[in-house]
DNA sequence: ATAAAATAAGGCATATTTGCCTATATTAAA
DNA sequence: TTTAATATAGGCAAATATGCCTTATTTTAT
């Protein structure tokens, strides 16, 4: 935990992850197979227990066809 | 290598980062001491040689005043 | 051209992530 | 309630990132 800066942002991200994904009608497997990843990582990053990176979050979000800015939706933007 | 799935993305993200810290006119120090990071580290997210945590990213945004989103607006969006 | 500042580069120990596997638990459907 | 589907959890080895340090290289200013 000591690279870990922002629990409550990877927490957020997460959250709205699983929900870019759900309302895709995607299981976790089915994001994972798309985005060739292990079904357990998928479930890490939503439950905002890692620290993922940035390459991962690029992958996800072509598996999920949208650009990589919606990935970041959930903060607060203008 | 086997966990970077996209160079070219980690790229351009350095890219982009590197064009925001300049714009603010911030060293690469600079920036590191307010994000609390290495220099090193900052050098090499820039050039895109390592694929850096969601953490970081957050932790960057902050010490650039910028929303998250921001960091990802060098990504075709609409 | 020279000096100073900024950036790149590289090594190394440690921390963390990731994939892979198996097992448990939760949820949804029949 | 039972079954199937989905999600959570945990362990482990290997891959990778990170901080910390030192040394080049490049850029900027004088």
């Amino acid at each position: 935990m000591k690279h870990t800066r922002h629990p409550e942002g990877l927490k957020r991200f997460g959250e709205h992850l699983r929900t870019m994904r759900k309302t895709r009608g995607l299981s976790q497997e089915d994001l994972a197979l798309r985005a060739d990843l292990e079904l357990s990582q998928i479930s890490r990053i939503e439950r905002g227990v890692i620290n993922t990176s940035l390459s991962q979050v690029f992958v996800i979000a072509e598996a999920l066809e949208v650009d990589v800015i919606e990935m970041f939706r959930f903060e607060r933007h203008l």
